[in-house]
DNA sequence: ATACTTTTTGACCATTTGGTAAATCAACGA
DNA sequence: TCGTTGATTTACCAAATGGTCAAAAAGTAT
């Protein structure tokens, strides 16, 4: 068999340990920030001895790489489903939702880019610049089409865009402090907010 | 001479090498979250050596704890400012320029701020519950007031005042994505943008 | 100048932390 | 059953880091 790029796949239990340590150091690198974040305690979020993790990792960086490269994937998701041939307005309503559902159910992710963001994004710039920098342009593109159409109220798309990221990863960035201010669960009054903003805002 | 709560006050060098310190740890925790900074980077960028450092303050926490009290004034400074007596649009659209602003001249105070909520607030959950929660709740009752007398448009205040803080803080917070993505300043762009975007969601 | 206080420093320390090496243990096909 | 490969652990190490201490240096009032 001739050595290709992937020169073995991964087992059973490969796969189970990396996604366990994955998992763990997604905890601990969220709650903690990458400098924050110790070996230790990734190993024993993940139930394994901490030399064992560095069979699987060569070290911290590449675990948080690793865990940067696959959010990025998920994070851009909801922009790329945004559709240029659908109605604009139900169309970036239901990216804000996309948006704030995130901030819901993946909160750790959301801090994870949120702190590499803070520290000057030392080890996502490439992806930023690579991939986001394109997606973005596109669908500012896109949204500034609606707006010359007159489909929606004109507004600068970049942003429009910037305020949507703003406004939904901000109930999963500020957990601690909403919570400190309201009470109950704040996802459904935000969704009810973050409707009627946006419809305001872009209702022609 | 009876010995007060201030003992001794301090002295021309007390002062100059205590706001240096403060100076310099700003710049290093805003960078680096507190985990991330180390004091001999403080001490580096303060021109001071760690002991002499140690001589000031008792320790990296209480350096931390210090600025971050400092910063709870400067943070709330805008909200308190806002004037129940005053034209609510006005009033609520001058407080978000004074936040954008904010952002635009205080970013590492923003950052700091950021980075301290993100790790759950371990050191400033009493600031946020005491001092925070109470001007909230006032500020909240002012907007719900001036809503009930039908002179903004309805909305849920607390959302309100999330939705400023996110997208203000978002341009210091996110310094380094928004400029990959807009490459000239971007602050005189989201001093429109917001503008029109409060102006729209308030304007009964 | 002298005595006294404040400030600064150099030399250390204990702990934490990312990482390594070699030995042991488990899996599994022949 | 045996041998080979893959997985795990035990015992370490070197560097970094927060912090201490006693002595030296620099101010300061008399």
């Amino acid at each position: 068999m001739p050595d290709d790029g992937t020169p073995k796949k991964p087992s059973r239990i490969q796969q189970r340990n990396r996604s366990r340590i994955l998992d763990a150091a997604l905890d601990v690198f969220s709650a903690h920030g990458y400098r924050g974040a110790t070996l230790d305690q990734i190993a024993e979020a993940a139930g394994l001895s901490k030399p064992n993790i560095l069979y699987y990792f060569t070290g911290k960086e590449e675990i948080h790489v690793t865990l940067l490269s696959q959010l990025m994937e998920t994070w851009l998701d909801p922009l790329v489903e945004m559709d240029a041939t659908g109605e604009p307005l139900d169309e970036l309503l239901a990216y804000v939702m996309r948006k704030l559902e995130m901030a819901r159910d993946l909160p750790r992710e959301s801090r994870l880019f949120a702190n590499e963001i803070l520290q000057g994004a030392p080890r996502m710039q490439p992806h930023l610049v690579q991939d986001l920098g394109p997606l973005f342009a596109e669908k500012c593109a896109v949204i500034q089409g609606w707006m010359d159409a007159g489909r929606i109220a004109p507004i600068d798309p970049r942003h429009l865009i910037f305020s949507i990221w703003a406004t939904t990863q901000h109930y999963a960035d500020f957990d601690t402090q909403v919570r400190v201010l309201v009470q109950d669960d704040p996802f459904d009054g935000a969704r009810a907010f973050l409707d009627t903003l946006y419809r305001r805002l872009l209702t022609p």
